[in-house]
DNA sequence: TGGACGATCCCCT
DNA sequence: GGGGATCGTCCAT
């Protein structure tokens, strides 16, 4: 498998989210490999109120405002991060918020990343179907976080690889989850009755 | 300088 | 289905 060119990622964004479903997310750390396949997208546009670059660019969303391939990491809630790849050319702000992966390779370190999060998980975070079916989550199993803010996916740590295209029959468009404005565009894509997808 | 608010997660009812 | 955790960011004073 190739790593998705350039090329990809400057195509329209609901087109780039929707592809980006089935390509694995390759993410190298001390030596290790972890992989992932996405399973859930949504795509952020330009005059879209609920996208972070709705109000011009700030500190905060200023990588989302860059070349297309690049990662954008934010974090909210006080406590999650939230990992983007950006789409269109430099200056558009648009990008493409990662919602659910598959845990492909390296998944004891991804368990380890969320293990003893919370002293008081009962519920227990060793379930392999909760490990990463939504955006903070997965970038806790994967260690993605300030760091990775405005990391190229053309470089080597972390980057995605091409997969055979999917079927249509196997994907589902939806509305976006957890906002407030922007509620009617259907932006969110994922694969169709898929385990991993968020709740 | 302060206050309202999140592209969420987890636990409890 | 609802609320608490928790803090960086942004904008209004």
């Amino acid at each position: 498998m190739t790593k998705l060119p350039r090329s990809f990622y400057l195509r329209p964004t609901p087109r780039v989210a929707r592809d980006l479903l089935g390509k694995y997310l390759v993410r190298l750390i001390r030596k290790r490999v972890l992989v992932a396949r996405i399973v859930e997208t949504e795509a952020y546009c330009q005059n879209d109120p609920a996208s972070h670059s709705y109000r011009g660019m700030t500190k905060r969303n200023e990588v989302m405002f860059s070349q297309g391939g690049h990662l954008y990491v934010y974090f909210t809630y006080g406590m999650h991060f939230c990992a983007n790849v950006v789409t269109g050319r430099a200056g558009k702000g648009e990008a493409v918020l990662l919602r659910a992966v598959q845990p492909i390779e390296g998944t004891d370190i991804m368990l380890r990343n969320r293990k003893h999060r919370r002293e008081s998980n009962r519920r227990g975070d060793a379930d392999l179907l909760i490990l990463t079916n939504g955006p903070a989550k997965l970038c806790q199993a994967l260690s993605i976080g300030r760091r990775e803010n405005g990391m190229d996916l053309l470089g080597d740590e972390i980057y995605l690889l091409d997969s055979p295209k999917l079927l249509p029959s196997e994907i589902a468009a939806s509305t976006r989850i957890g906002i407030r404005v922007g509620k009617t565009a259907r932006w969110r894509f994922f694969i169709k009755g898929h385990p991993w997808i968020s709740r």
